[in-house]
DNA sequence: CATGAATGAGGATTCATTCAT
DNA sequence: GATGAATGAATCCTCATTCAT
């Protein structure tokens, strides 16, 4: 493993100066959240710039602009929700469980990461531009997709699920139901004059979602 | 020289009072376009006076500007949805029936007005600031999430439906299992690797989504 | 005529404001002088923008950005010399007064109006990728090309001229020894080491240049 | 990784030691070509350093920033023209076919270096401020004007030249009519409305030309 | 000798909004 | 009521140059 410059300067107990990766590191959290906060159109460079501390002048060295940058957030978004996915090892539990884990991680996994939301929103504004280019995105997702599949497969061939179920649409529902409540939350809470994100209403939530699904697949 | 509404007007043999409410309204029609292609942050003024055919000025006259025309933009859809809603007559329809209509009413809705849901989007972007300015939004919604409810009352009474199922949580799932397919369209039809908003895909999503409700809300 | 608000406000004694043709006109101005110093790279859109006394963003409204103000200042430029030039009357003089005549003007163009050598150099630099679109400069040169040929042609019917001269490449020749002169009068002057601007060496040069023109063309 | 320069002389078995001036007429060559075309204000630092396979901060430890590196550029020029003028040896010539020659010679260099072309009117956009400081140039030309007043002396003496013909106002047109056709080739092509840059065209011109100074000069 | 990370001062361009008629 | 000219404050982006290693 080579000794990258952060580490020597760590060892040093300098401050980290002059760490290519680092900054890049900086810049790239940054931009998430002011991405996050303010979408592709509202977000402002110099801001980004200035909470990773950074000079405004890396942002166009490291990441080429701003839709660039904007490409790389979302690419890491798009894989860090991937990844987490990976992590459940729905295969080794039964059926019924594992498709309940399924719903509340994704549940959990939007409210833990409301920036993901809107990023996500962000690009369907701009009618995907930016993800049209990554190839990484559909491999990871394909990945998923068959992951669902199997699980329904197991489901089915243990009697537990129904025959038939599209793993995409069910894909596509379990997220839904998350997604639009956590997404809609601001105008949500106005509208039907409830609080949203109250701790009581989300656990409510939940568990409404988790009945949808069971119900759906479950024979 | 152009020739100006005004002046068409005048040449029509019409009264110029008229003008006012015309301006106001292509304006309207104009900024709804171009918020819901752009999001707030994405529209521009002059797009929207050029649109509308009428001068940037007037923007400013009838509406006080970009903020307080977005608000009244916001205010129109919402009353479109909820004024549409209210024309169902669930009340003459058997539970099941009705329940089945507002589920594929909900989802045609979402298809044919895009531009809610990228409005409603663009407004939780801003933490629904505009929103929560508005009193008519609240009302009409109340009287909705009424409608559902008696709905349910009814098919519990009738023996035809669970009980216990919350009418708020009931129609978050609803608009959720459309809105998210629709507003993710162009990031999903990525990922998936399918075109969502192709006529078959539009047509088995919608036959999922009523799947869906029934078998949560049925007994 | 049409009363323009530039002559209502003289009118009114007023300051020339919100006139629109008057401050094209001032942009076009102070850009010509910018362009001239400091070519198209160098010249400064803030400086343009001071200079005409204009706010920069009328400089985007009226044209279009720094490329098409260039543009509409490069071709002003030729319109500028070949209006000139087509005022000379050539036809009226006898063949060689008149090429004398040309040769003076043409000289005298280029030291009254350094810019437009500045304006062709910086066009040139940039492989004339403005000039390319435009359709009056060609034309313009057309006619012009045609009253040297026409010179010519009486010159050597009348027996003066020698026969077979390229009116292009005399056009080029007699452009060619004021142009050099003027372009490079602030290398020239260290090189040769002596004042090219000096008032004695100005007229020498003109009368260098009238007999180089006529003992090539003179039979 | 990328192999250095450094690296690759060690490789080779030469010494570290030679890389200096290699660095340096690699940053020079790269410089010369950036410079030629995109004049001094329009050439980038960074792109000569990448062009010259040498760091950035090389330009600076060696030529002192951009505007003493263009210096240098610069005066090498010159010293390329001054240089290949000398070696004509006009004198071994009787004097028409010496002066032929310098025609041909000038037209020829300028039509292989027209970098020395925007060169020099770069310099001259800055008014000369980069050549005032080299007293080379200043020395060089002076041995060129004497050479070509040599010229002019023996072709009076031999009866075959006009006597009180300034060699300076003659160098000037020299260079005037092949210099002004070639750095004015793309606006001419288009003005005249005929490629300058074909063969024949050259051929023609370079004709033109020789003429154009024999007519002048000769008795 | 050489590297590449970092920067501050601009540079062109855009935008919502106000002013004068 | 309507128009279009005008503006200042951003906003994205670029550049020559210096710093730390």
């Amino acid at each position: 493993m080579r000794t990258t410059s952060a580490q020597k300067a760590k060892a040093a107990g300098k401050p980290r100066l002059r760490d290519a990766e680092a900054t890049k590191a900086r810049i790239l959290e940054a931009a998430k959240k002011e991405f996050a906060k303010n979408g592709l159109g509202g977000a402002r460079v110099d801001v980004i710039a200035e909470k990773a501390n950074a000079n405004k002048r890396m942002i166009y060295h490291y990441f080429d602009g701003k839709d660039h940058l904007f490409q790389t957030v979302l690419e890491d978004a798009y894989n860090g929700i991937r990844t987490a996915e990976q992590k459940l090892n729905l295969n080794d539990l039964e059926p019924k469980a594992a498709l309940e884990k399924l719903v509340r991680f994704t549940w959990e996994y939007y409210l833990k990461h409301p920036e993901f939301i809107t990023l996500v929103n962000s690009e369907n504004l701009h009618r995907a531009k930016h993800l049209k280019k990554s190839q990484v995105v559909r491999a990871t997702s394909r990945k998923f997709v068959g992951m669902v599949k199997e699980l329904l497969e197991r489901g089915v061939s243990e009697g537990v699920f129904r025959p038939g179920i599209d793993p995409v649409q069910l894909n596509l529902t379990i997220a839904a139901i998350g997604y639009y409540y956590i997404t809609n939350r601001f105008t949500g809470s106005i509208v039907f004059e409830r609080d949203l994100m109250a701790k009581d209403a989300l656990e409510e939530r939940v568990q409404f979602n988790i009945e949808t699904i069971m119900r759906m697949v479950c024979a």
